[in-house]
DNA sequence: GTCTAATTTGAGTGTCGACTCAAAGAAACA
DNA sequence: TGTTTCTTTGAGTCGACACTCAAATTAGAC
């Protein structure tokens, strides 16, 4: 049986892990750097995670689904609330977005699963926007809705990496301009 | 003076550091890696270099400068002729823009001088976007054709991280399409 | 309180990284 | 050919990394 500490030690090391990816990416993302933070030596970090990867991965999954929250119901999507999240998840959690960006970028050489994966994702969000941009205007045909669709996420995509890169980068308000051409 | 054979075998190791870096990013990129696929010993890469580093930002220079191909004459550059030298680049040498997307999103975590440089080579791309787009559109007013040239290049940024995710992602027809709009 | 199992300790292992250097080997030029 | 300078060799240093484990400590059930 599991005691509570085991659990809350495992919080902390999840934290710490996080803090670092974000602060210093990969590099930084140590299992001394973590442990010192979370305030564990290595022993109790191996009790509770089989290597640094699982650690690392838990991490990723959390951003990954913290990009797309749950639809609040089926069809109830609108264009402005979807593009309102994202904006919000990068601005808001500019750690997990930076974790996710870069996991994707350099994960996706190395490891052909994590670009399918990040592919996967992609997709699943771009037939959530479609859906979204049909709703707002049935005359549009389904195809165009799409391709409309992928250029919307193609441009909010280059502006988070923008912001990522410069925290002074406005980037609610550009997405925000995004929606009214 | 110097010899003609350490030229070549600096052009091989560059070359296999290159090779290295869009394959497996930097992880893949080690000292040992880079002499065996060039055929080199540690020692003789130690004479052409002062470091690894010094061999990996070669690498990262040689993409920023092919990115944007020096201007043909003053003012006489086209969107479109821009956009598809965008598109030319990234497709024609994956391996740099990949080091070049790489060293961006990674390296501007750790150092504050990447995203810096990163930043400002985006601005100075900006303003050739936009004078380009004053010249089709005069009547344009210029912060407006700059919001939208930063609107478009984001788009192609965009699209550029899906095909460098997506071999099969047809990079030029989709920024084709944005010129369209 | 006592017993048991979960947790933490912290010194230690093996591996792989960047980088060094004295000595051997070519190139260039007289 | 002899000399000098440039280049390559390859064994070796040193530090940092992920990860281990027996022993000590602590928490929870009875």
């Amino acid at each position: 049986m599991t005691n509570r500490a085991g659990a809350a030690t495992r919080q902390r090391i999840l934290e710490a892990t996080r803090d670092l990816l974000a602060e210093g990416g990969l590099e930084a993302a140590t299992v001394k750097a973590i442990c010192e933070r979370a305030g564990v030596l290595p022993g109790s970090f191996y009790n509770l995670f089989d290597s640094k990867e699982e650690a690392i991965f838990t991490i990723i999954r959390e951003a990954i689904t913290a990009v797309d929250p749950d639809p609040e119901g089926e069809g109830s999507d609108t264009l402005t609330g979807l593009v309102d999240s994202y904006v919000k998840f990068v601005t808001g959690r500019p750690d997990l977005a930076r974790v996710y960006l870069m996991l994707a970028v350099t994960g996706s050489l190395t490891d052909p699963a994590m670009a399918k994966r990040v592919l996967r994702h992609h997709g699943a969000r771009v037939e959530r926007f479609r859906d979204a941009a049909l709703h707002a205007d049935p005359g549009l045909s389904r195809s165009e809705a799409e391709r409309r669709m992928e250029g919307l996420l193609a441009a909010l995509n280059g502006y988070a990496l923008h912001f990522l890169l410069d925290p002074d980068f406005d980037f609610g308000s550009h997405a925000i301009q995004l929606l009214a051409e």
